[in-house]
DNA sequence: ATGGTTGGAAGCCAA
């Protein structure tokens, strides 16, 4: 037997009720993070799942909705009190800790907005590193934001200078997974041009120009249990789509 | 080389 967890920041719950709907009834995840809900509250999505989330009025907003109940641990990324933005929640689930996140875009770089997402980054790192000294499992999932390397953009070149490729967050990421973290989906799947978002302007996804920035990261006894990790580009293709598609992870029970 | 699109909000901002 094994689990299933979803991930797709959706652009507006509001917006993408249906496709939500559709989603659920097509995979039927054990659990699903949401990203960018855009707003304060959840709207009741489906009476087979139980929601906790961290909303906030028209921005940001990350949600995470299981079959089984959850105990929220967090639903703010520790070590700015001063920071209202709804991008963190951490919640307890079959023995594991489910982090869902929606990182700091960043851009323009060289702004207030690139300097919040390093830092952002830095206390991500900071909680990461407190729960792997406590020895506690956990599995990351979300809207990185971040490009990992080079076959994960259609341009490199180009995006060396977007706050999502820029040398300082990649070097953070790679910080990240040197605590001993798996990005899932590379375990299963090593071709580039595999990505999670396409712009809605100037025909990126007909153009399969997009970037894989949504992942899925394992702490290693997590990693030992995968058994794989996809893209769902279905509902990118569907009317009036968000502009990500969701990433599965399939773990062993 | 530039601009293109979408959602939420009621201005434009964020992406």
């Amino acid at each position: 037997m094994s689990y299933r967890i979803a991930s797709w920041n959706v652009n507006s719950v509001k917006a993408r009720l249906s496709h939500l709907q559709t989603f659920l009834s097509k995979t039927i995840p054990d659990v699903l993070f949401l990203q960018e809900i855009k707003g304060e509250t959840l709207p009741e999505i489906s009476v087979e799942y139980h929601a906790v989330y961290k909303g906030q009025k028209t921005y940001n907003g990350v949600a995470i909705l299981s079959r089984i109940p959850v105990s929220p641990i967090l639903q703010n990324l520790p070590g700015d009190d001063l920071d209202e933005q709804a991008r963190y929640l951490e919640v307890e689930w079959q023995n594991i800790r489910l982090i869902n996140i929606y990182l700091p875009n960043g851009n323009p770089v060289e702004t207030e907005k690139f300097n919040y997402k390093i830092n952002w980054l830095n206390r991500f790192i900071k909680r990461l590193d407190e729960l792997r000294g406590a020895r506690i499992p956990f599995l990351i999932g979300g809207d990185f934001n971040i490009i990992p390397e080079d076959k994960d953009c259609y341009d490199p070149e180009i995006w060396k200078k977007d706050a999502l490729y820029h040398p300082e967050i990649v070097k953070k990421f790679r910080s990240i997974l040197n605590l001993g973290l798996t990005d899932a989906f590379r375990v299963f799947n090593s071709a580039p041009e595999t990505y999670t978002f396409w712009d809605y302007q100037a025909g990126a996804w007909p153009r399969n120009r997009g970037v894989r920035i949504d992942h899925f990261l394992t702490s290693p006894t997590i990693t030992d249990r995968l058994i794989n990790c996809t893209i769902d580009k279905t509902p990118r293709g569907w009317d009036t789509p968000s502009d990500h598609t969701p990433i599965i992870v399939e773990i062993s029970e």
